[in-house]
DNA sequence: CGCACCTACTTACACGTGACAGTAGACGAC
DNA sequence: GTCGTCTACTGTCACGTGTAAGTAGGTGCG
């Protein structure tokens, strides 16, 4: 009870079974190559149980030179159930590789991503949305053995080639399907979500040139219902069915739908509870985030052995349409 | 370019400067007691600048016992735009104290906080609920600095000393100041919320007991309109007003009652994009949860310094009424 | 016996950093 | 000129770990 301050080291595990360090770690980390009997190796594990010893990961990691904590950059957009279960799924699939997830919540104004790649030195970053010049720099700079996406390119997104493209076009595919040859896309006045809202439309657009039919009206509203209203006019003789960004937005639509005594289908992206409850019941596009979560997780893993971690276009059988009575 | 491989350390710093590391160290650590005249600083600075040297995390947190993470564990509840920007701003604030917030999504059921303390070992960590026995002890092992909340203790826990109390009073408090004199508090049927919910739900019964009014009728549904409506149906001769634990709660109830072809006044809490476009126009609590983080992470930062924490019940003002149609 | 070879360990170094203790040189005081 | 003091540094140890290299003792083989 003495010394109450000091850390428990293998030091002391090493003492308390009367061996050396050296064989204490060997055990404790199942080092290959070296031949223990079953009774020093108890003896060890013995020990440490008993001091209640726990590794100290800045120690291990300075050593080894890599560290066993994965960081996913959130965006700071509003996050739901959606991203929620990505994450928890991908902290699994990821534990099960000795890694831990950690999640850090980017609020892109200021620069203090380079103080988090330093201040943590993750094996592994998983970005929602490519990396600046800067940013990748700052991590080759810290040697982060594995970054997703790895590069900063135009024509490499989250967008085009991770599942958000899957979504517009879902969205689409179904309207076009009950008939309409001319769609809205309606997309949140909100800069941070300026990626995936592209990457959607661009989806909806693909499945309009694939059935032969004119691009989508694409329109920008803010989350009132006045800015919805204004849109839903505009499109008076031109679309005849709207996919909206996610579910929120499609709930303003509804709103100024409402507002002007119009109804067009709607369709909307995410399944929030709020959506059944919506008058009329949203139709809208469900995706199984786990799923997702788990994609991302195993190319993270792959990319950290070094092969392609391939983050190819999602599978249509993690997204879904929720059929209701808006559209 | 031929040595790709290696990190770059003080060492290279100190040779590009023509230095020690030590005087190297003592300019980059502005180390107290040092007198170093302005040339030489400049000189290892610019030998920093130019070779891109970042120290390395866990080196600096091995020798100096304290790293500069600051640790929150999140509950796996869905996740709104209330705990984001609680989030935000508390990263902002512990930014400048020279910390860098980390999130965590703790998905309850498996016990992989254990491994986390020791793959980051952050200087403090924050939780939503309280810690348990376990945790505590595991977090003591590694010589956590603050731990908030700090003990295990059936009275103490974030719904009772933060501001989830405030919540349900102030929900209760509107609806009283509209003269209803019985009210009902419907809880979600989700395990992870127990805590918030009981919480809130105590709230609304003190600010009964201090109207002198009898308890509200506290009632559990799942999210669908056949369990609110239920719910709804049973308060026929009890409650003329209902209070919800969050905005979806309260859209379910209304969906209940429009279903049943009744009309009580609704208050939610959360201020969710889908409160405005719901029919009736939901009355929701908003709360300022910016202000709430800043709070979070002051009591952290007071906590590593050793003294109390303080962590004191919500000032009135980061929460208000959002007046709409449907209370 | 002499040599090789295995088992079951131990010794010793390295990772990159912070900071204590020391020291060469300059300068002033007596 | 000697002592003390101050400036501007440097040498060196410690943090806790992983692991390559070494070694004492036993066993098998000729």
């Amino acid at each position: 009870m003495a010394d109450k301050k000091r850390r428990i080291t293998s030091v002391d595990v090493a003492r308390e079974a009367g061996l050396s360090r050296a064989t204490v770690s060997f055990v404790l980390n199942n080092t290959p190559g070296q031949s223990i009997p079953e009774a020093t190796r108890q003896r060890v594990l013995r020990a440490a149980d008993k001091l209640g010893y726990t590794p100290y990961a800045p120690a291990r990691t300075l050593r080894s030179g890599r560290s066993d904590v994965a960081l996913f950059v959130l965006p700071d957009w509003p996050q739901g159930p959606t991203m929620a279960a990505l994450v928890d799924r991908a902290a699994q699939v990821l534990g099960q590789a000795g890694l831990t997830l950690i999640t850090h919540v980017h609020a892109g104004h200021d620069d203090g991503l380079a103080q988090l790649w330093s201040a943590l030195s993750p094996a592994a970053v998983f970005g929602m949305r490519p990396f600046t010049a800067a940013e990748l720099e700052g991590m080759r700079r810290v040697r982060i053995p594995a970054v997703l996406p790895p590069v900063e390119q135009p024509g490499y997104d989250v967008g085009s080639t991770l599942w958000i493209n899957g979504v517009g076009r879902l969205q689409a595919q179904y309207l076009i399907g009950k008939g309409h040859r001319r769609l809205a896309y309606v997309l949140p006045d909100d800069p941070r979500l300026e990626v995936l809202g592209r990457g959607r439309a661009e989806g909806a657009m693909q499945a309009c040139g694939e059935a032969g039919l004119q691009e989508p009206v694409v329109r920008t509203i803010t989350l009132d219902t006045e800015s919805a209203a204004s849109a839903v006019a505009s499109w008076q003789n031109t679309a005849t069915a709207v996919c909206a960004y996610n579910d929120e937005v499609a709930l303003a639509v509804l709103a100024g739908m409402r507002a002007l005594g119009v109804s067009l289908p709607v369709i909307g992206v995410d399944d929030i509870p709020a959506a059944r409850f919506a008058v009329p019941a949203l139709t809208t596009v469900a995706q199984d985030s786990g799923a997702i979560g788990e994609r991302i997780a195993k190319a993270l893993i792959k990319a950290l052995n070094n092969e392609d971690p391939e983050l190819g276009s999602l599978p249509s059988d993690l997204i879904r349409v929720v059929e209701r009575d808006s559209a």
